[in-house]
DNA sequence: ATGTTGGCTAGAAGCCGACAA
DNA sequence: TTGTCGGCTTCTAGCCAACAT
């Protein structure tokens, strides 16, 4: 269950939101391109940075892991809770600029204390179609073949009485940059083909077979027309400029003078590179980590991205949970938790996740939580249990916000508790330190 | 004449010189897309690295300075005496990367102690031209214009008989791809064509108006070819990795680090983006810093690449000796010339020059060293002047090999000493502290 | 000496339904 | 339902000399 954790598209545009101060970014487009598991986190808002985790998204783009002789940076915690100062989408490769002020170290430690953001639902595309290319598509011999119900879901109707049926269509890019496109429906069986200006489009985007394109249709009757280009493997260069090396070195060196000063530093969170979010919001750490119990042999959910941009579950169970890097990072929460999935076909997914990642499944009687929990008290008992979810809230792409009002947006997913009738965390234990999560946030 | 000091090139090839493990790169070639000024020193012989020249390099890549809050490494001298173990020639934008180790504390006092490293001539490609394309050149409308001169000297000669006289030609790039054009002389009045195979290259390499395309007829009778995209203003996005922030600050840690750990670093040098050379050979500074004295007002000359690739020298006046950034840099000896120039055209030109980019123009008596020299024992007396250097040897294409047998390239451009009778640091101080850079090095 | 343009032509780009998976 | 292909058409890429600078 995620709370779709206060994305940033909830007014239509974050607060800058610009690229190379020209255009304006459309939010929700952007969105799309990230992909539907991608959430930015509220401007303003608190949020926990994982070094770790942004030393992976540069080992990801560069094809290259930390060396082992690196410097360390004591100083450096695992995680650093931070202010959110700014977000900016970049459109070029789907990215986002994240201004980042960590906490003091009094603040670090307060940081419970203090009320938690408000969240809001993100508003997700309502209409849209994903589609790979095939060789078809991409080849200089003809158009676009759209699939029959993506074209009549997103795409305006044609006029079915003219022989044959056809439209121009107008879509706009991140750039803001305008395609045309002839819709036509022809052929034998009759079909939904993009022709005239297709071919331009493939070309000055550069699209080969296998990567895909995203059209949406949104409130304002515009269309939006994203890309996706397939993670080649080996596609970025050692950038030229840096070392590889000498990245790593930035990111930590950047990180830690950051949090040394309280002064503020600049991170790229890019999502279709980056093998997990590294910047999250500190209700949705504070949830997972003191809220959450888990232990070895625990059932346990995690949402994927499909082929067609849209989400599905994988279950699997814990095996295990321990540090990472026990050297580098001891006591880290970032990948804590080994895995194991139930399908065959996972060696694609990564062994070891997040706290934050996944919805343990719970049953009464909770197992003992084997996790060493700084937490020294028991929850206060007698909160009531969840019921009352209801079905139709649940796709991802209307998430539900069961916490308005609240004082938070606890940051995850909301699919499916009312299989369990109950939340994971609905007997939480309780740290002294941190009354100000309001026991009213879970009612 | 340009001692053009230690260059790679020097065997035709340098030790890896490989990009990706897949292809042997083509060391004349690559220096020919470098442009004649750049030089790399030899793999493993001892050279200075400059964190600040570093520094510029990024802030040009990213075209954002370094920030003013930023962190200090005050164990970071500004310059760094290493070691260089390896190089590596990169094709895909012309740059080299560099696995340097810096000395020991006692190493780095020590290196005048040892003896210099030898040094050889460069090798200059001999047959060659650069053409800077035009709109035609790069329109879909017809082929390329091939100077008549460069057509005549580089490319094989037609044979005059044939109506129209034509013939094809191979080329080899960077990545040892071939390309194959149709080499025409048509055309009322004649002239000499690239058509056939032209637009695929162009397009192919993404080439546009302003770019430039360098042939070149080597030893073995092989047509190279190399370009050189115009350096487009804006060109690079902030790599949406990593903050340039985070890299400048990746550069300052991971040099200092190595320094403080004697272990290896790697750089990346971009002779096309870097404003000036920061890993230059440590023969070459020695001489510069300890053998050479300049004061305010004194004449000099630099070297400087012209459009069509060779070299031109620009006359200016030593304006002042003081650091580039007293506060970060104290005591850096990186543009620590304040120039004036005399052309009015001059602002294109750096007013801000170190060292060993420049030749004092000396006379006698000279001018007693308003810069803080470390030395302090005069030269002895006695040594012969410098006569009998040809004029033939002037050009960059035929550098010629004034110290060869000696122990050092000292790696300095000695052009035109001639016209004084005597090279500048004929009369240098000399430093107890250095016995080793032997005085036979200057006969 | 060489950049640009108009005219011409060959070949690729691109539209179509057939066919098959 | 939709990917690929052969057939046909259209249009641009590309060769040429004229002309201009």
């Amino acid at each position: 269950m995620r709370l779709s954790s206060s994305s940033s598209s909830t007014t239509g545009f974050n607060q800058v939101t610009r690229e190379g101060d020209k255009k304006c970014l459309n939010s929700e487009l952007w969105h799309a391109c990230a992909g539907p598991l991608v959430s930015l986190p509220h401007v303003g808002s608190r949020v926990v940075y994982f070094p770790q985790g942004h030393s992976e998204q540069v080992a990801a783009s560069t094809n290259k892991e930390v060396d082992a002789h690196f410097p360390n940076y004591p100083s450096l915690p695992p995680q650093l809770i931070c202010q959110l100062h700014n977000v900016t989408m970049h459109a070029n490769e789907v990215c986002a600029q994240m201004t980042l002020q960590p906490l003091s170290q009094e603040d670090q430690k307060d940081a419970y204390l203090l009320p938690a953001e408000l969240g809001t639902a993100s508003k997700q595309p309502s209409n849209y179609f994903c589609k790979t290319l095939t060789a078809s598509d991409t080849s200089t011999h003809g158009g676009f073949s759209v699939p029959r119900r993506a074209a009549e879901k997103v795409f305006p109707p044609l006029d079915y009485a003219l022989t044959p049926p056809a439209q121009e269509l107008i879509a706009r890019d991140l750039h803001d940059n305008e395609w045309k496109f002839r819709h036509i429906f022809r052929g034998q069986p009759k079909r939904h083909l993009l022709t005239t200006g297709w071919s331009v489009f493939v070309s000055a985007k550069r699209l080969v077979a296998g990567d895909s394109v995203l059209f949406i249709w949104n409130e304002k009757n515009q269309l939006l027309l994203g890309i996706r280009r397939a993670t080649r493997p080996q596609t970025v260069m050692p950038s030229s400029v840096l070392s590889s090396d000498s990245m790593h070195i930035g990111l930590l060196a950047a990180a830690a003078h950051a949090a040394a000063t309280n002064s503020r530093f600049t991170i790229f969170y890019n999502p279709r590179a980056s093998p997990s979010e590294f910047v999250i919001p500190l209700v949705k750490y504070i949830k997972a980590v003191y809220h959450t119990r888990v232990s070895v042999g625990m059932r346990f959910r995690m949402l994927f991205e499909t082929e067609e941009s849209s989400v599905r579950r994988y279950m699997g169970t814990i095996t295990g949970i321990s540090d990472l890097d026990p050297a580098r990072w001891p006591n880290s929460y970032w990948r804590s938790v080994k895995v194991g999935w139930d399908e065959s076909t996972a060696g694609e997914r990564q062994p070891r996740v997040s706290l934050w990642e996944i919805e343990p499944l719970t049953t009464f009687p909770m197992y003992p939580s084997a996790f060493p929990l700084r937490l020294k008290r028991p929850w206060p008992s007698g909160l009531p249990s969840f019921h009352g979810l209801k079905d139709d809230d649940l796709s991802i792409n209307s998430p539900m916000m069961w916490l308005q009002g609240g004082v938070g947006d606890l940051g995850a997913h909301s699919l499916n508790f009312q299989n369990f009738g109950v939340a994971p965390w609905i007997q939480p234990r309780f740290d002294a330190s941190m009354p100000a999560l309001q026991r009213d946030v879970y009612q």
